[in-house]
DNA sequence: TATGAATGAGAGTTCATTCAT
DNA sequence: GATGAATGAACTCTCATTCAT
């Protein structure tokens, strides 16, 4: 029940944006009546953090399963690869949220009661550069400047609107992507 | 007396965002009566609409009085810095732009009649990109996908609040992407 | 089961009036289900009726327990004694009751089937005044009105939490009712 | 505007009392929007209060006029008529919302903001209690106690469901309040 | 018989928009 | 043109009541 509420919700809220989507919509895509949905959740805003929450950490999550144990390079190569693929799944749904994670404000974090988790993701990933740096390959750039680089190239390839003008499949573009920032940051 | 509409607005929605921002409001600001902004605009959405596009054609405008003239290498960085300067100075208005353009009731860019515009946008920056590509100086990357990794790259580091985090002003970020985006493009 | 609802619901009416007074808040404090209080009791308006019946009787009978039997002096002092320990014993309910009984769905004291019970209950006490009268103590006074005077003497100091700012303790003050009315209606 | 508001609000609270007096029966009774009541009362609430706050007012208004100047004895007379008057006249109203003022405990009185009031209220009545025996009529009766009493009496009497059984007039009823309390008040 | 999860009608309130002045 | 009082549709959330287990 709480499940159909929040894969509703997610429908909902992706088709509509938050102020659009309606209380009564996402009952209705659940199969619920409207008064179902405050037992779960307490406020038609807790249910869109709900969400939010669940899909960021499904990301970290997800990230980093790929990325554990490789070496640096691959590691990075992983990672965008991943980031593509969650955010190509999700595209419907964070396209209304925010276009990229790297866009959350301090605010909007703490709203979300994400602020710590935040951090430490971006941490975790500067870890990945961190390591290349140890290991010889990458110069003394900032890691954690040089992941929300790459975050920032991810999410504006993804979510971008003239995609459609652009002659490459989505392949071609993280290899494109890696490539730039790997000779771009290398020793 | 539009103008002064078109001012007060930016400020009410810069501080509040569009769902928060009530049309009294700007209109108070203004020191004009309700019933005046609609004399100008059709809808508070309109006007919402109407100030989005201001910004950004600004923004371009901007760019490319720096960026015209220049050799693509210092072209780049031009680019680099003014975008930077520009999404600084309004940096409010956009924190919440990027939320809210997802939750109006227009859905999506086409609305705004952006799309397009962007989609000139990125073609104009990734002349400098082809420039440099002709010169000899960039090897062969998409163009527009490259400056779609720069201006993801800005707009990630721009709003990122994790910038407290980081012990790099302004400046050395910008450094920073110049230098990897150029070495990572070179031939 | 439907006596602990009873003593529950007494409870909660009491502490929170009948509009914040919830079905479930019934139920914990009952220790049962919310289902089982409808197999007792056919709504929420229902159960309160009853509590109010229940409490009248209850003041109905306490009061004629101690007037039986006395001369009717005797039995008006008693009458003021009795009904004041028992208003003051249920301060608390009572409080809610005077405001709610008029905000319940159910308009008038006819619905709660108190009506007759009322006359019937006023025309018992202005017995005593009758008996008074035909022994020659008190005046030619319409009896009913007489007792009305006393009972809405007792309400009124009984709930007025003025009653703080009056330096008499409660017997004083039942005194000087029984006084004044004795004095007032005496032959 | 804002006076048929308050007007058609005291029709309507009278006819239902408050919970079930619904904002939009107001609105309609008033001939206005629902959205207008909000440009004039907060809330529903307080739209309440303040037509309580306006009736209680003229009650104490109407009372001492009648009573200024007059003798004790005189001027308990005219309270008890006045009151009388003015409770029958907004009969429905205080019906719903209380029985008589004396019922109103202190949290009602301060969450009507009436505190202050009710308790100068009882003080400016205790004075012609206080008068009379600094002249000689009453005997020593705590003049506070003493209104209470009269108030509750007058209360009852006018409220009372019984009223239908009883073969008198208001005047008379009047009048034995008055003789009741005189006389068993004397010195 | 007892349960309590699910229901859904219905409430108060907001605020973009209108239009008589 | 400018005004701002009036509008009323539409929202979120509550909670008495039901009924399958």
């Amino acid at each position: 029940m709480r499940d159909s509420i929040l894969v509703a919700a997610e429908k909902v809220f992706s088709r509509y944006g938050y102020h659009e989507a309606k209380v009564a919509m996402i009952a209705f895509e659940a199969g619920v009546a409207v008064g179902t949905i405050y037992k779960f959740f307490k406020s038609k805003d807790e249910l869109y953090r709900e969400i939010v929450r669940l899909k960021l950490f499904e990301m970290e999550k997800r990230i980093f399963l790929v990325v554990k144990g490789k070496a640096p390079i691959e590691a990075l190569k992983s990672y965008i690869h991943e980031a593509f693929s969650f955010f190509e799944e999700n595209k419907e749904f964070f396209r209304y949220f925010l276009r990229d994670i790297g866009s959350l404000s301090v605010a909007d974090l703490e709203k979300f009661g994400l602020s710590d988790w935040y951090d430490g993701f971006i941490n975790r990933l500067a870890k990945i550069v961190d390591e290349g740096k140890k290991e010889g390959f990458f110069g003394n750039f900032d890691s954690k400047i040089v992941m929300l680089i790459v975050s920032g190239a991810i999410r504006n390839l993804v979510y971008s609107e003239v995609k459609g003008s652009i002659n490459h499949d989505v392949n071609s573009i993280e290899n494109m992507i890696f490539k730039i920032i790997t000779e771009g940051i290398k020793k």
